[in-house]
DNA sequence: CTGAAAGCGCTTACAG
DNA sequence: CTGAAAGCGCTTACAG
């Protein structure tokens, strides 16, 4: 092969390709790319060269352009749709994703879906047409049938935290309702009769499931639901503190508060606060909050295991996309109640 | 154009291509490209019989393929390294890039490097093998000349909270020895001559710009500083708690700490917590703690504009992959300085 | 052990 | 208004 020199190579002075790093060290492309993947059968002295020359032109390989011709196809990349990637529940799902992401040396593409079903459309098409491998997602959207599509053609998706609607597909979730019920029977355990409702948004899954485990933990105790102290669709933690300020003012206010999500439990926490009453009205909040050790009381929390839903997810979306197709699997982890003191905070019932 | 039936085109059940869209709409694949990016000047049937085989066979456009080709062969995707994508700080930084990214119709890889230089330099690899646009790092490397190679190549990169080490590049970042002064200066201010230093690991820029900060600060108020009193490279909650322990346990304890980062604040609040001294040793932290409005007292923090951080990062990468070739800007964000509580505690020599 | 040709899915640069 | 040919950077499938 006809040898270049550098200064001929470099005058292109665009990003080197195999094609440079050939012309530079005298031998084909095909040579090249074989040194480049370390593929066995070329001599020593050639490998060499061609070595040098990619040191020399501080090439890199394209690696999109690889898996274009690529029998497999595969983009070494995965997505992941998340309601916020800056919420403390998203970046720890995040977290556990790519861990699992980096063994296979996968990068990850995150994305906020801020719980608008258009966003998680736009946000999965635009990962779709850039060929990842599969995604994982939190679904929003009130109705995922969309992606069956997208499956069918050969991209792989697994929901996690909640489960997908109109569509069969592997999922891990919390269990919710049984999380919500301990949570709300913990306060009846230590006496408390009139216990409100905190409920997130009404169109996510979870927080229905939350709000039936409520339900059902009154049942079970015999107690009526007053709907008095239910409040849902609570947004923020602002309005969360709104709706137990309001709680507080009623003539027979509630004893205790079941907070169903985090934010809202910050809410519920910083109005009880300001009535002076942290120490009197008990609280159980799921999901855990940041620093809450440092709280005092601290408060009691029914947990979820967000490194193992991530971590699961994960694998369960390499082994789609390793080829595994059989039937859509549901994993269900359970939510566990640690006790920290708020929820032991006696109510008129204590024995 | 041969036109061919659906069942034919679907036989090959793989995703669908330009190919398969001409053959089922009897145009050719040029054609088929210009109805997808909506170029004109394609005859009104036409578009429609191509449009309505894209959503017969599900036709989704490859973008890698597209840019492959493309003149200016943008991915449409950037790269961020981050600390821990996890951690509220990275996290937040990886939201307001999001924003911006999004603006451009761009999606984002991001990783965490754990401050593990290989793991820098690999995930840098990584994303430039892939062919991201640009990058926005949080550098932990000792070095970043390894990207000089990158960038002449096409790759521009942008740090963000520290400054890039021998290698001249844009960054934004914070003006922590200032930050860390005034929060040293509002101790001294309320009394104090004896405030402990806590400090982030020392490898970390801006770890030891707080430490000057701090140093600084006891200079100008002509207080000798105590060897005692400093205590850096902690590198966990817990071994902030174990140090302010053992700090406390002195002949002559501080009567203050500053704690220059959250993770090193959490530990230092809970050590004072335990030893019954939170509302007697005045603490003032550098980062915002999450919930820090639920802490009683509060604490005082000298906080960084992370949003305005991550947003300004962001810009300028897309001013650079825009094609700006000005020399590198660095940019300074203030850090200011809430009082909450914990730095307003007085100390032996308040006036 | 090495390379020329073809092709991955798309767009460019033409031609008609 | 539409299409055939070439090519982006790489790998496959051959041939020698």
């Amino acid at each position: 092969m006809e040898r270049m020199s550098l200064d001929e190579v470099d005058a292109r002075h665009s990003r080197p390709t195999m094609k440079d790093v050939a012309a530079l060290s005298g031998v084909s492309i095909k040579t090249v790319s074989r040194v480049v993947n370390g593929e066995a059968g070329v001599s020593s002295d050639v490998a060499e060269r061609v070595l040098a020359a990619t040191v020399k032109l501080d090439y890199r390989r394209d690696l999109s352009a690889s898996s274009l011709r690529r029998g497999d196809g595969k983009s070494q990349t995965i997505g992941l749709l998340l309601e916020d990637v800056s919420n403390p529940f998203s970046s720890a799902l995040h977290r556990a994703v790519e861990d699992v992401a980096r063994e296979h040396g996968v990068v990850v593409f995150a994305g906020s879906v801020d719980e608008d079903p258009d966003r998680e459309r736009d946000l999965a098409a635009a990962l779709v047409a850039r060929r990842t491998d599969g995604l994982v997602i939190v679904p929003t959207a009130p109705d995922q049938s969309y992606l069956a599509r997208e499956r069918r053609n050969g991209t792989p998706v697994v929901f996690v935290d909640r489960p997908p609607v109109q569509l069969e597909a592997d999922h891990v979730v919390t269990d919710n309702l049984a999380g919500a019920r301990d949570g709300t029977e913990h306060l009846v355990r230590h006496g408390h009769h009139r216990i409100a409702f905190l409920g997130d948004l009404s169109t996510i899954s979870t927080a229905r499931e939350r709000y039936e485990g409520y339900v059902d933990a009154l049942g079970r105790a015999g107690l009526a639901l007053a709907p008095d102290l239910v409040r849902r669709d609570l947004r923020t933690a602002e309005q969360a503190q709104a709706a137990v300020e309001e709680l507080l003012a009623l003539p027979d206010p509630p004893t205790a508060v079941f907070a169903s999500q985090n934010l809202v439990t910050v809410g519920a926490l910083r109005a009880l606060r300001h009535a002076g009453l942290h120490r009197t009205v008990a609280v159980v909040g799921f999901d855990s909050l940041p620093m809450q050790d440092l709280l005092d009381p601290g408060v009691t929390i029914v947990e979820q295991d967000v490194r193992r839903l991530g971590a699961i997810a994960a694998e369960m979306l390499f082994q789609r996309i390793a080829g595994d197709t059989s039937p859509a699997r549901s994993v269900v982890l359970p939510a566990t109640l640690t006790e920290r003191g708020t929820g032991e905070i006696p109510g008129p019932f204590a024995s």
